[in-house]
DNA sequence: AACTAATAATACTAAATTAGTTTCTATCGT
DNA sequence: ACGATAGAAACTAATTTAGTATTATTAGTT
């Protein structure tokens, strides 16, 4: 008899142990990969036993399905909340986005990208088209309201500016180009906002 | 016959080849560790087969051998620089070198050094010794010159104050510190060296 | 064209590592 | 004391990896 029957219920997101495991998970998958990081590793440095572990995720693969959903769940509620809190204006709505964006999508590295694009591509398209979705539901509303309002230039599709900026975020804000270019963090959101709004955005009719 | 005729100079350490290996190996090596670096990842990375690795490093220890000497040379060279370039007064020469200290250690990340000290303890010894006698070759000077100058007080020993300089740099300029402090990589460093200088610095007499 | 030297690509092997299981023992709340 | 849980460690089967050998290709030289 290996099933609990005791609290069926046993709500699963806040197990506190589980959601050790799961962390520390992500923060090892995401940097250094899938392949990587082993069972042991993850014992160790949680100082619990493998049984232990394989009691609350019955293989390496379902901890790791688990850390995704995890983790598309945590950047969706983030960009939710960047945009509750900084809705005041288009581009400060934007800067919010962004700078979320770019704090969660910096926890994914690339030896992560490459292990599950080589190792398992189906969850590298899953990814990749949840990445989209979630781009398109939380930038794409923005710019839709921001053309319809006259704002946003329209000849060129909103998806493709939105992936320019996150390009040029992505390019710009790590520490090695901040210090280079000698900016702060904040100065380097305002710097890029900046340049891409004004070529994105049409003149104000209001003056 | 065949030969390099770029710089003869360097006949022994300049092969390019050898040093794009050392280079991808050290950037890996100290950011994931020793183990989870494959000799196959390096040589997909390089584009080169096995083969010609193996051509030019018998084994992957004889690799971590020239990355750790290639790092060490790196470094000194480097802080030797930053005390050349500054070499105003004693918080412009001790600024540079944290800065310099900062940027190089801050490549060696904790897998690195777990790997060291948990599978190669000789190697990990052989590392801390050297690490301590370039603190001591180029901060140790400065501050024996300061305290023979009367500028830094004597009562507390200069290696003592030296690390205690390193952890602060250590514990503050990392990314999120930085962010979580709404400091530029620049204005860390001025504070700690700020804090820790008026309290190390004896008042200065001249006046 | 033939020769030489270097290398990519690939396949291979022996050794090491790892995912997942099991056994044994200790702890803890009831 | 009881029953469930967890740690520690040994274990196994499957995978991975360091290092080697083979073959084919490229480029330069004679």
């Amino acid at each position: 008899m290996k099933r609990k029957q005791k609290s069926r219920k046993k709500t699963r997101t806040a197990d506190p142990v589980r959601q050790r495991i799961v962390d520390a998970a992500r923060t090892h998958f995401l940097s250094h990969g899938f392949r990587r990081v082993t069972m042991d590793d993850l014992a160790v440095e949680l100082a619990i036993s493998k049984k232990t572990l394989y009691r609350y995720f019955p293989s390496k693969t379902s901890l790791l399905e688990d850390v995704l959903a995890h983790k598309f769940a945590t950047v969706s509620a983030a960009l939710e909340e960047a945009a509750r809190e900084h809705a005041r204006d288009f581009s400060s709505v934007l800067h919010g986005l962004l700078a979320t964006a770019q704090r969660e999508l910096d926890e994914i590295k690339p030896p992560f990208v490459r292990d599950m694009r080589q190792k398992a591509p189906h969850v590298f398209k899953m990814v990749e088209r949840r990445r989209a979705e979630l781009i398109q539901r939380h930038f794409g509303k923005l710019f839709a309201e921001g053309q319809r309002a006259g704002r946003v230039r329209k000849d060129i599709p909103a998806k493709l500016i939105i992936e320019i900026l996150l390009g040029a975020v992505q390019a710009i804000m790590n520490p090695p180009k901040i210090e280079e270019l000698g900016l702060t963090p904040k100065g380097g959101f305002i710097a890029i906002t900046k340049v891409v709004l004004e070529g994105a955005l049409l003149p104000d009719r209001r003056a």
